[in-house]
DNA sequence: CCAATGCTTCGGGGAGGGCCGAAGTGTGCC
DNA sequence: GGCACACTTCGGCCCTCCCCGAAGCATTGG
């Protein structure tokens, strides 16, 4: 029977609730050490240990060796996607009050994701980007960046044009590390592409001193009213999708 | 952390053999007995019927009593996402050989569920039957039926000038039993519906007839090449989307 | 070179859960 | 009514595997 895929190996690396934890601490793409993920999944380093590497061997997870550190990050986009297929099943929503419903709204509308902007405006954003030709997709491309998404098979580009449009909105274009200007994540709640990067930084950089966003918490962000025109009038974003 | 769901409890079900076996043969959409999913998971009763009850409880499968048999079915078509979601990054399609991954591909391309057509073949014949008035959609329709597709939001009618056509193929239309004449599954391998029901059946059986698909194996269907042109022309079903 | 840090391997304790067969309940058929 | 069948519940066996702490390699920094 070669349709019937081996599913039960994969479910149950996932159905642990510490590697459970440690896969959703990684679903936004993000690289990170074994003793942060302990922490994360509350457990021992040495009980962590075990789990990532079983999350190494069953491919759901790679690890990169820096020094005395090692990240861990997910394989690939389908994970987080399959990630995703699972939480939209997961006892439904386990929303008790009314304001942890909207939390839940909030975090899927505008979050961060590690230092950038995620969730639907992050997506809209990147699509604003390229349909304005600020950014031009190119296929086939390779990079590697220890923290955010390596060897992703797209590159964003920047062009002539998006460089002074959005230098005059005063982003800082110029990277003064050697991390790549641009980079995407596969969004978990959109299974679409957002920004990353230097420019995914910069920019959520800029909208906060501009007023345009305000950090609500640890990760989500409200968008204020001028911050909304703004987004749609200057960056073409298609706010009315985010709302 | 509202937006962390609770996927451990999910993958845990998934994440069993037996169970996982189960829900791989629900995921077409079928609806089977208890003693049909015990020998399919190659379990005892009892242990099957253990499983069962934790599925349902987890919200994974609904249950319809019937006479004395009681029917297991996927309970949303978000189930069979996130069991195709994981197939995806099962041990990597464990594609050993050539004939192999081209199974795997026909499998998509077109198969059997239950008794009518699926895959891209399936989904791209309802659509056909769609675009050129052979069926109408009706949105928000109620039905039951105790092995396809309960309760789904949607009903198809077969029109007058889809009966007239139809009928000139030689399709038999009247179902002697009490079976609906018009369903739908949501596929597994494409995410969008395909025609069940007794007319899904029936196409099936006359295609055969006439000698455009021919049975390969348990599940799998081959379409001759007067197949192909006739399910293009008379049918209007765009095979190159299926090829 | 020695400490501190990050991570892994090892051993043992404990709990959870899968499996089966036997017995019980409900339904259909003769 | 009585037998056959479909399914569930219960009890007991056994095995997996999750957990931690202690000890063992690496790497970095003083």
């Amino acid at each position: 029977m070669p349709g019937d895929a081996d599913i039960a190996s994969v479910a149950a690396l996932m159905g642990e609730p510490a590697r459970a934890a440690v896969l959703m601490a990684l679903a936004d793409g993000r690289a990170l050490a074994a003793t942060t993920l302990a922490a994360e999944a509350k457990v021992a380093p040495s009980t962590a240990s075990g789990h990532l590497g079983r999350l190494v061997e069953g491919g759901l997870v790679t690890v990169e060796s820096s020094g005395r550190h090692r990240y861990f990050r997910l394989a690939a986009p389908e994970v987080a996607a399959a990630l995703e297929a699972l939480a939209h099943l997961a006892p439904h929503q386990q929303v008790r009050s009314l304001s942890q419903a909207t939390h839940a709204e909030a975090i899927r509308r505008a979050r961060t994701c590690y230092d950038h902007l995620a969730g639907r405006l992050g997506v809209a954003l990147l699509d604003g980007l390229v349909a304005t030709g600020a950014l031009h997709v190119q296929e086939a491309g390779e990079g590697s960046d220890p923290v955010l998404g390596a060897g992703r098979a797209r590159t964003y580009l920047l062009t002539a044009d998006g460089r002074s449009r959005l230098g005059a909105l005063g982003v800082a274009l110029d990277p003064p590390t050697r991390r790549p200007l641009t980079r995407y994540c596969i969004d978990w709640s959109e299974q679409r592409p957002h920004l990353a990067g230097w420019l995914g930084a910069a920019l959520l950089t800029r909208f906060v001193e501009l007023g345009w966003v305000l950090r609500a918490s640890r990760r989500v962000v409200k968008i204020t009213e001028s911050g909304w025109v703004a987004l749609a009038e200057r960056l073409r974003v298609d706010v009315d999708a985010c709302r």
